[in-house]
RNA sequence: GAUUCCGUAGCUCAGUCGGUAGAGCACUUGACUUUUAAUCAAGGGGUCCUGGGUUCGAGCCCCAGCGGAAUCACCA
């Protein structure tokens, strides 16, 4: 009791403080709220308790199982959850007087709570009911509770409360999200700003939004589960890279002050990967967190996570087949279903699926077969679908941007565009019998790209040349050219076993698994220009 | 990076022709012991994003800036 004492008045001079500099910057309802818990210390009762409080069943448990029997004689039997404690945030309140309906909301969900006046206050003193329930708890306080499961008036399971305990007070206002009879939502909380820079008030709001990152860790879990049975090695390699490889796209740079050194942070880690596979592993993964300095958009986070992984002694054919087991698989887990709504589509995740080659694609939807021409007659074929180029595009690139441009957007079903051009493929083994192809796969769903994979490039004077290449397209003016890695050079001149290996756009493929429209609707907290005054 | 739209109470939003700043929810006070968008009565709450300009007068018109969203470009 002596401790208790000496909290509350640390807590007290601290809440004078706050309040004498900054009354004039807190709203009335939040100056309130900061009244109100001071009125709690005054109380004697510890607003921000330190022990555990010991939680028995989840709110949607009791909800989704609660049984009562009618007997005949009309009264009621009452089943099960009949010693229950919970805890939560007090969503709403309906007060009657003498007692009161009340909403808590826990991890799991919400559920009503009956609080009565002589229940939690059985003898002289109604203090608890009258000032605390009453007037000084408010809408987002964490409590809890004790009582019994029972069925109202009108059926809604619920909990008869027998004891209450305050355990974290709020002191800032909810948004008061209601839903009504018919399951229409009122003064929802919608303002994307709003809803991304303070995503913990997302979250406990607005229904739905945590169901989609519940699916998204589902679909994530159920990946790693297919790799590990699988047998595949989680690993995890550098994003601090001295030469950002493995992709092309522009990096962020920092600085390593000890070593005096430039550093980019990983725009893949391809490189890394196979370096493994050199070193005999025969199948890494790896949930790589890449960064990458371009525009963002609905569809592009300045920081984004992708799954890549490698298998040796595999080639690409191997590869369409494990990614459609492992997307069926994926899609199962996480929706129940291999069949996903997107949009105004329905997706079907069902292994096997289309394959297409590039070429044929794109013959498919301009009419022109471009598997014979030139640099020059891939031109033509540019300004005849009004497609822009510029001098810096090669054979590859100009194939790229066709198929990018008029083809793409049509795949709607899961379907693997095969056998691209050279030019754009610089870590891809040149294809078996195609000349100028390679052994690559993109696979699209939806008209976009969420996989990419090749039979991997293992001769490494082959791989010399690609990169010089590479160096060639930089000094046209291509900025998304690849760095030649020579460590990367070096460990294939060792030997690496013929491999197959894929990269997944694990944010693109949750907005596919959880309909969502955005890539900040299935990342917690995605990039915004910071806030200018605190908040 | 370009274009368009948006920024008003804690939240969701109105705001007419440029003439005293509005609603619902939330909040405060009161009533109510099975309500459920609880209800009923009364009340308080505003840097109209910021800074300039035009005007007798600006939430509204003009300019610049800040922040956000959408579309496009690049990219996964």
């Amino acid at each position: 009791m002596h401790n208790l004492l000496v909290l509350g008045q640390n807590i007290y001079f601290c809440a004078f403080q706050i309040d004498n500099k900054t009354k004039n910057m807190l709203s009335e309802q939040e100056i309130i709220r900061r009244e109100n818990l001071q009125k709690i210390i005054d109380l004697g009762i510890d607003p921000y308790p330190p022990e555990l409080y010991e939680i028995t069943h989840s709110a949607k448990e009791i909800k989704d199982n609660y049984q009562e029997e009618v007997l005949e004689d009309g009264t009621k039997n009452r089943l099960n959850y009949q010693e229950v404690s919970i805890a939560g945030r007090l969503m709403m309140v309906r007060d009657m007087g003498k007692a009161s309906f009340a909403e808590l909301q826990d991890s799991s969900g919400r559920i009503q709570i009956y609080v009565r006046r002589d229940d939690i206050c059985p003898g002289e003193d109604k203090t608890l009911y009258n000032e605390v329930y009453k007037k000084l708890l408010d809408i987002g306080d964490f409590i809890g509770i004790k009582g019994y499961a029972f069925k109202t008036k009108v059926g809604e399971n619920s909990i008869h409360v027998t004891e209450l305990k305050v355990l974290a007070k709020s002191l800032r206002p909810l948004p008061i999200v209601k839903t009504d009879a018919e399951g229409n939502v009122h003064d929802a909380f919608t303002d994307p700003e709003l809803r991304y820079r303070q995503r913990y008030v997302d979250l406990i709001v607005n229904n739905g939004v945590k169901e989609t990152f519940l699916k998204r860790t589902k679909m994530v879990n159920s990946i790693r589960e297919f790799l590990n049975d699988a047998g595949a090695i989680e690993v995890d390699t550098p994003v601090l890279q001295s030469i950002p490889g493995g992709a092309a796209a522009r990096p962020f740079i920092t600085h390593h002050n000890a070593l005096d050194i430039p550093l980019y942070l990983r725009i893949a880690n391809e490189l890394y990967l196979k370096r493994l596979i050199v070193g005999g592993f025969d199948w890494v993964y790896e949930f790589s967190r890449n960064f990458r300095n371009e525009g963002m958009d609905r569809t592009h986070n300045p920081e984004f996570t992708v799954l890549e992984f490698y298998v040796a002694y595999k080639d690409y054919f191997w590869m369409m087949e494990t990614t459609e087991k492992m997307l069926e698989k994926a899609a199962m887990d996480t929706n129940g279903s291999t069949k996903v709504q997107v949009g105004d589509k329905e997706i079907d995740f069902k292994a096997p699926y289309k394959r297409v080659s590039i070429y044929d694609a794109i013959k498919e939807y301009t009419g022109y077969d471009v598997s014979e021409m030139d640099e020059d007659g891939l031109r033509k074929v540019c300004k005849e679908l009004h497609i822009e180029t510029d001098a810096s595009m090669g054979r590859g690139k100009l194939i790229d941007e066709i198929f990018g441009e008029k083809a793409e957007h049509n795949f709607i079903q899961p379907t693997f565009i095969i056998d691209y051009p050279i030019e754009m493929s610089p870590l891809t083994k040149k294809h078996r019998s195609k000349p100028g192809l390679v052994e690559r796969f993109e696979l699209m769903v939806n008209g976009k790209e969420v996989a990419n994979a090749y039979t991997e490039l293992n001769d490494p004077i082959d791989q010399r040349e690609r990169f010089e290449d590479q160096v060639k397209l930089m000094e046209r003016g291509d900025d998304e050219a690849m760095y030649i890695d020579h460590d990367f050079l070096r460990s294939l001149e060792y030997g690496m076993p013929p491999t197959s290996g894929i990269g997944f756009g694990i944010d693109r493929l949750a907005m596919l698994f959880t309909n969502q429209p955005s890539i900040q609707e299935v990342l917690f907290f995605p990039q915004m220009r910071p806030e200018k005054k605190d908040a």
